[in-house]
This record gives C-alpha cells, sequence and structure tokens, in this order.
DNA sequence: CGTTACTTGAAACGTTCATTTGAATTGGCC
DNA sequence: GGCCAATTCAAATGAACGTTTCAAGTAACG
C-alpha cells in the first residue's frame, strides 16, 4: 500500500521533527517509527531535505489561517491580544504531539534550513499570525503611530512567548522550582497581556 | 611551543563557536583557522567536547561579573533597567567577534549540550546578569511583589532582547527592510525600556 | 653530543548517516 | 493464472567527522 507508507512516515517524521527538531532526527527514527523500511523515505520523497519540506507543507496544507481565538473578540482590541497570547503560549509551551506544526516553526526559527522551506512557513503561517497580531496592536496605538512602532510591539509580545520555549533550559536552571503547568502558563500569558497593554497605554498618553 | 598552538586553536573555536555554534564547526575548521594539525585539538584537549568546554571556560575567566553599565546608576532603578537593556540588546546583537561569550551563550541557550558546560554558564553569567536585573525590577515593584511576579517581569526584559537574536531569520523575512544598526539597536532598547517600565509602572498601581 | 619528554604532521581507522542498488514481493489487470 | 508496474527489503556504498596511531621534529637538560 503506497500511500499508507507514505502517510505513516509523514506522520512518524512530523512527531519526531517537533520533539527534537529536523537536525536531531534520523532516516532510521522515522522509519523504525513508521514501521517502514529505511529506504521508504527515499523512495518516496527523494532525499531528506525534500522529505522534510513535504512534511511541513502537508501540515501546512491541513492547518492554515490565523488563530480562530482571534476571530471571536474583532471588537475589542485588548480582549483580542490577551487571547492571542494565551493561544500562542499554549501552543508552542504544550507537549509537541498537540500542535506539531507550531513546535517545527520553533525549530526552523533557530535553525534556519537554507531551503525555502522557512520562507513558506513564514508567509503561510507566521506572517497571518503576526499580521493579524500587528492589527490588534495598531488598534490599540495612536492612528498616527507609524510602522516601526507596531511592528517594535508586536515583536515585544510574541518575543515574551517564544522565549518559554527557546530560552526553556536557561530558564528552569535560573529557577529550577518553576513549571510550565496549565496555572503557570496562565498566570504567564496573563502578565504579558497586561505588561503589553500598559505599554500600549502610555504610548498612547505620550503622543495626547 | 605549546601553549601558542594552544591559544590559538582557542581563539580559533572562540571566533567559530561564536559564528555557527559547537555543532556547526568542525574540528577541521577549527584546525585550519588555527594554522594548526587536526590532531592538536585531541592532543591538547583530549576530544571535542572537552575542547569546547574549556573554550568557554577560558572566556568565562577572562570577563566575568554583572554588567558594568548596572553600576553607573544604582540609585535610579528606571535609569539601571535602560541601561541594561541597552547594554544587553548590543551584545547579542552586535558582530559575533565583539562579544563572543554572549553569543556562544546564545547558541547554548538553544543547544543544551548535556555536558555541565551550561551549568557552569547559567552560575557565572547568567545568574548575576538575571540577579542584578531582577534587584533593580524589584526595585519598581511594590514592596510586596512576590517572587513569581519579579521573575515574569525580568524575563520580560530579557525575552525581548535575545529574541532579536534568536528570531532573527524570521524576523528579517517579515520585514526585509529591517536592519539592525546602531540607530534601530537604540529604537528598540528605548521601546523595550518604556514598555517594561509602563508594565511596572502598571503593576505599582494595582497594588495601590 | 645524547637522551628524554613534548609537540606536530600525515595518514589511517571507526562510526554514523544519507543514499543507492538490485533482488524479492505485492497488487492490479488482461 | 500470468504479466507488469509499483513497492518493500536487506545489504552495500560513499561521504563526513571525530579520533587514534605512529613516525618525524623540536627543545630542554645532563
Amino acid at each position: 500500500m503506497a500511500a499508507d507508507t507514505k502517510d505513516r512516515l509523514i506522520d512518524a517524521a512530523l512527531a519526531l521533527f517537533a520533539e527534537r527538531g529536523f537536525g536531531q532526527v534520523t532516516i532510521q527514527d522515522i522509519a523504525k517509527r513508521a514501521g517502514a523500511n529505511i529506504a521508504a523515505v527515499n523512495y518516496h520523497f527523494g532525499d531528506k531535505a525534500r522529505f522534510h519540506a513535504e512534511v511541513i507543507r502537508t501540515q501546512l496544507d491541513r492547518r492554515s489561517g490565523p488563530p480562530p481565538e482571534l476571530a471571536d473578540v474583532p471588537d475589542d482590541p485588548a480582549a483580542a491580544l490577551t487571547a492571542f497570547v494565551t493561544w500562542f503560549l499554549r501552543r508552542i509551551c504544550g507537549p509537541a504531539n498537540e500542535a506539531p506544526l507550531q513546535h517545527i516553526l520553533m525549530h526552523e526559527q533557530v535553525h534556519p534550513g537554507e531551503s525555502p522551506v522557512l520562507d513558506e512557513i513564514v508567509e503561510r503561517v507566521m506572517r497571518p499570525q503576526h499580521d493579524r497580531l500587528a492589527e490588534v496592536v495598531a488598534a490599540l496605538l495612536p492612528s498616527d503611530a507609524s510602522p516601526d512602532t507596531i511592528r517594535r510591539f508586536t515583536f515585544s509580545v510574541i518575543s515574551q512567548c517564544v522565549s518559554y520555549k527557546h530560552a526553556w533550559p536557561v530558564m528552569k536552571r535560573l529557577h529550577p522550582e518553576l513549571e510550565l503547568d496549565d496555572t503557570e502558563l496562565a498566570a504567564i500569558a496573563d502578565h504579558v497581556s497586561r505588561l503589553c497593554l500598559a505599554g500600549l497605554a502610555a504610548e498612547r498618553d505620550r503622543h495626547a
């Protein structure tokens, strides 16, 4: 069964890439997990790089578009920002098998493969999320706020979230008792939202 | 001359590790750059992992202690926070050969080698920086602020800085015209400082 | 001068992977 | 059933690296 093996390979790779990232996963790992032969990857996808791109592309096709939570509160920017932070933080800090795509993206972000796969990821997932968040941020800024200002605030929101994934090994050493369970994630989301909303309010005051 | 080759190896490795990170540098690269033989690393340091640790340890011995900029304004927490952000952002976003240690730390943060080298880095460089910043943050919070609150604000400050290094490939794609030159770095430092100060002020108001 | 310890150099070794090969197997189709 | 293309499998190939080996060179010291 052709499609069967292909699908099992993609599923296995998805999980492993999300957990460890492209470079830390061997074809043997994937084949073993998928219950397939080592040569299956090269037969179906050509080589590892194209396979990697295909896995990501498949997942991009499956789920795309901006976060649903943001559509719920279109007329309350402050609530929308809080919703985004809560949603985003949970995705990237939760278990890798829950939102494999976001975890792969986090790996890609740090290990920009030279292939155009990162371009595709940015355009199809990150830019929609970023632009939607930028709209929310812009709605919380003076109407004459510069694009640079909007960008910096938007990055501030995202940065604080992604660091809890990227810099986790260091954070854990600095505060060994820290655990990213549901309550802590909620507290962090609350903190980040309030911090950014306060900063946005201060920026409004400056131009008043 | 023994020490000569050893020093040249360490210098070469320092530069390369700062640029690309441990995993992306081969012993041949280092030997070539140092003008030494391939076997020199194994002869002088045992193996690649111990060499890596030794390089970092040497650099840790050379410069250590909290950022000097923070000592200048001990009685003005707001100015101290701004000084820290400006100093930190410049170090990690500037060219790798200017503050190689900070760049290596950034790589280690994302690639936690299983060795105890990250523990050493955290204890000797990151924790002093972190604790000093936490003091500044605490001085800007109500005196009864919880350790969790202090921690979250401290992480917020650091996160926004390090993301400009870690997530740069994505940021650059989202905003191709963006360049991290001196003026932009200054603007970002200004933005981050003000954002955090506003958040801290808001937290003070909540408990008043 | 000669011995000894230390250092360097070139080549070889062993391992880990991705990738290829070619034979076996399967499944559809007449 | 028998042919044909697609797929699977075990084994081989080859490249990239870290590591080891051992002969050659060098300097300190008697």
